[in-house]
DNA sequence: TTAATTGACATCAATTTAGTATCAGTTTTG
DNA sequence: CAAAACTGATACTAAATTGATGTCAATTAA
């Protein structure tokens, strides 16, 4: 069971990148590079981004994304429910009718208190909380200069 | 994104009968008719659990599956990593170096977190809880005569 | 004008999930 | 014994999801 998917991982990356370049624009291919993420792909989780509100653009030269929103107001948990749906114990139980089934019920109840505290802690995560551990666990190391992009580092 | 899937769903409404007819033998053909799950499909859960030590079978007519286990030592835990695998992240990480790229290091560490709340919590939920949870809800409607099996409640 | 860029799709391959089918072997029971 | 009711073990198929690529038009800065 994967909690997140590419898309998600990619999206969430490429967020972090506009939020630590606040105010400029950064086009597709930087944080394809950047990130290591497959160009085409990486377009379409950005293009996804705008219809949700999160990111603006702007096109030609010199064009790229921008942060719409306050970091602090993106969490992982909006990101997820973009690329993932949100969670949920089993489909058919909400398109079939609701405890039909005793044992499921019975499950159902106890799964739905889980799926609220995971819900309740992804919200808590937020872009902008990301990138504050980022930076700081950046200038605790003096010698590394990465930044927060591919370290190229071989197993 | 599906906390559950069929399998797992399917394994736990079968284990629920197994744990409520402890010590007979209960064939495909009844699970399958008493929780509507397809008979084939269901065939291969089972053998899938027989393989993973939590039951039993009988060949032959009168033949069928029986607990193996104290049903209050069987999680719904094992039975999702049984079926859908171990709770991860995203999968990449795992294969790939660990923390290669700083940002998903960050966030990884974050989820890791979380990961761990639903292990735990999906660890605490047992068969023999759910069956006593069941058989409570069951005495407190005396009106109700129908067990734990489908209510054949249209919606 | 040209190169760099996004917008909008269309398509594809791999994997996972859900479900079906078949045949051989075992056991009870008439 | 023979038939019926079962499981064991696979092989197969279909649909959905995930991950990725490709193309062409429109826009914009230099």
């Amino acid at each position: 069971m994967k909690v997140l998917t590419k898309k998600t991982d990619y999206a969430i990356r490429a967020l972090l990148m506009l939020a630590a370049k606040k105010g400029n624009y950064v086009s597709t291919k930087t944080i394809s590079a950047e990130q290591d993420i497959p160009y085409q792909f990486l377009r379409g989780v950005l293009q996804e981004m705008i219809r949700h509100g999160l990111i603006t653009s702007k096109e030609g030269v010199q064009g790229g994304f921008m942060l719409e929103k306050d970091p602090d107001e993106i969490s992982v948990k909006q990101v997820m429910e973009i690329f993932q749906g949100e969670v949920q114990v089993s489909e058919c139980m909400f398109r079939k009718q609701i405890c039909a089934n005793r044992s499921h019920c019975v499950l159902r109840h106890e799964i739905m208190r889980i799926e609220q505290v995971v819900n309740d802690e992804f919200q808590k995560i937020t872009i902008g909380g990301l990138l504050g551990k980022l930076t700081a666990a950046k200038s605790a190391k003096p010698a590394g200069n990465e930044s927060y992009k591919s370290a190229s580092a071989k197993p």
